[in-house]
RNA sequence: UGGCGCGUGGCUCAACGGUAGAGCACCUGACUCUGGAUCAGGGGGUUCCAGGUUCGAAUCCUGGCGCGCCAGCCA
């Protein structure tokens, strides 16, 4: 399903850009502080994704983040999985999310790494909670512990188990870690408060008793430590210094802190939150991103429709330009909705800098040059990237007869319509000057050829007098072209803010995908290489799907170029 | 009628007591063999509100208001 992907660009990622502007936010400053201070030589950070989905574009920014900081202070960020909830977590999410990474570009070394990997220190410092009498083992229901805690605005009761020995909470424990009890028999909470005004102090679950096999530790444990047990530990274990987290962790930061006090822990780390990436038509949430894929609303998690990163990879957008908006989007706390149109604006810049120029119509309409001589055809040299003359060029072949795009004409031109038109003569991109002469229709009145003339003194798209035509048209020659299927893509979701009145689902966008099954290609597009992106000159960016087999090219639209005849329309119709 | 956090142009951020700035978006013009790109210019902010401190407040204080998060044995 996902194609190889050549490798991104070289250009070390995370690491600072000799000739970019040193980025600033309240997290670089208070790293910044740090290693002024002496506190710390360098930072080290982590990216610590849970295994029970695919990586997204709200990943990349807390990617960017974690390894950007690391290497701009010279430190290092690992990756580490978080793997504390087996029923949930899968080896596939595992391999999936090294490979999205890798494939934006981002090193760990051999720093893979799991919370699973400190099983062992977790469970002793969980014994050394309960020899210090700072955790006990309830054998209440998850009911009772729910009807127990209180609310927000009402303190919570102790547990009647709250007060055991701590010899029997010993052995109890240790019973719980020999699998001698169900799921959900009992749990062992941290003794803090049940009176607390934050209820994440009100004795929260410490590990849990879970029956199922591990991904990586198999059926050696039948208890799992919660997020908040092992989530702080695992920071200490591997000398983070800076725990870099997303706001719905702030409640969470006082146990955080509390567990790293009352343990022997070999560092420190500190937890700092910034407000996760929020788009515009975007939903980025793995619960409905699943939801999407298992009920069969995209053709899974790799839809070219999807925000994924393995989703974005397969629409074509170029890992630099995902980089490069991770970079745009700032980082604080202010919860914050970001517009698409950024992510389209840095896509856009890294494509026109880098993409190929190819020929592709379509919405083919014929158009047959009657002073060409028939049979005649003629190689023109083509640039591949004006943007980037190292690019090179490539042989077109053009001929007597020719495909152009069937928008490219109108019968009865509106005020500021440039292009073709009975009696106009318009360029022909690299190649001549044609003039229509007249239109053929059928029987329904639809326009099915265009009769031109050319001026063979505009060979490669220049006038010897000096004439410039308004309007530049692609074309491919019917002779030589390749057909392919061209799928286009709009957002998955019809408004800025999907679910915000009422059901999510309702909010999909019934013409997200409209499919181009007649399309017309240059023939170098016959074997584009997977993963690579191309200009159709005039349309936009394109890249070969997966889908794609000799003989039954499929590509897929990226992203259109920037269109202001769309928006000259738009205000016609507005006014008219 | 709990706790924590956040409020600066349409969007995202900066300004860290000295008189509001950037990117995107928008508008205009130039240029152009992509109605793209590029270049030049422009419009747009009572810095949530009200008091207070100060020679001076987006920045400090007090009180409001609005928004977000927290009552999983998810993360």
């Amino acid at each position: 399903m996902t194609p190889e992907i050549p490798s991104p660009s070289p250009a070390l990622p995370g690491a600072p850009a000799p000739d970019a502007p040193e980025r600033r936010d309240f997290i670089r400053d208070i790293v910044a502080a740090d290693v002024a201070a002496g506190r710390i030589p360098a930072p080290v950070t982590r990216f610590p994704p849970e295994p029970n989905g695919y990586l997204h574009i709200g990943h990349a920014k807390s990617i960017a983040l974690n390894f950007g900081v690391a290497a701009e202070f010279g430190g290092r960020c690992n990756l580490r999985f978080d793997d504390t909830n087996p029923v949930k977590e899968e080896q596939a999410y595992i391999d999936a999310i090294e490979h999205d990474i890798r494939w934006l570009g981002y090193d760990w070394g051999a720093r893979t790494l799991h919370a699973s990997d400190y099983f062992d220190q977790l469970y002793a410092w969980a014994v050394h909670l309960v020899e210090s009498g700072l955790a006990y083992v309830d054998d209440q229901s998850a009911d009772q512990i729910r009807e127990t805690r209180g609310t927000l605005t009402e303190p919570g009761t102790n547990s009647p188990f709250r007060d055991r020995s701590v010899e029997e909470n010993r052995e109890l424990f240790e019973r719980m870690r020999a699998g001698e009890f169900p799921n959900g028999a009992r749990v062992l909470r941290a003794r803090i408060d049940m009176a607390a005004p934050n209820i994440n102090l009100r004795d929260p679950v410490l590990y849990r008793i879970v029956h199922a096999r591990h991904p990586r530790t198999g059926d050696a444990w039948s208890i799992y430590p919660t997020y908040d047990f092992a989530h702080g530990q695992s920071d200490a274990i591997e000398g983070v210094t800076h725990s870099l987290c997303t706001l719905e962790f702030e409640v969470h930061r006082p146990l955080y802190d509390w567990l790293i006090e009352h343990l022997p822990v070999p560092s420190r780390p500190r937890q700092i939150e910034f407000a996760r990436l929020n788009l515009t038509y975007t939903v980025l949430s793995k619960r409905v991103l699943l939801r999407l894929v298992s009920e069969g609303h995209v053709r899974g998690w790799d839809d070219p429709r999807m925000p994924t990163i393995s989703g974005l990879r397969r629409r074509g957008f170029p890992a630099e330009g995902i980089r490069d908006f991770a970079g745009m989007v700032g980082v604080a706390k202010t919860d914050s909705v970001i517009e698409y149109g950024l992510l389209e604006y840095a896509v856009r810049t890294v494509l026109n800098r880098t993409a190929q120029r190819r020929f592709g119509v379509l919405d083919p309409v014929r158009i047959v040059i009657e002073n060409y001589p028939e049979g005649q055809v003629e190689s023109l040299d083509v640039g591949n990237n004006p943007e980037d003359p190292t690019a090179g060029t490539r042989p077109v072949e053009f001929g007597r007869e020719l495909w152009i795009e069937r928008e490219d004409f109108a019968e009865d031109p509106p005020p500021k319509f440039f292009r073709l038109a009975p009696g106009r003569e318009v360029r022909l991109r690299n190649a001549y000057f044609v003039t229509c002469t007249s239109v053929v229709k059928d029987q329904a009145g639809r326009v099915v050829e265009l009769r031109c003339t050319y001026d063979p003194a505009t060979r490669g798209g220049d006038a010897p007098d000096g004439r410039r035509p308004k309007a530049t048209l692609h074309w491919v020659s019917a002779a030589h072209a390749v057909p392919a299927e061209v799928r286009l893509y709009d957002q998955l979701f019809s408004r800025p803010d999907p679910g915000a009145e009422g059901d999510l689902f309702a909010d999909l966008n019934p013409d997200s995908e409209t499919i181009v099954r007649n399309a017309m290609l240059e023939p170098s597009l016959a074997d584009l290489p997977g993963g690579e992106t191309v200009q159709f000159e005039r349309l936009g960016y394109f890249t070969p799907d997966p889908d794609s087999a000799p003989g039954a090219l499929v590509f897929n639209r990226t992203l259109t170029l920037k269109d202001t005849w769309a928006k000259v329309q738009a205000k016609g119709a507005v006014g008219a």
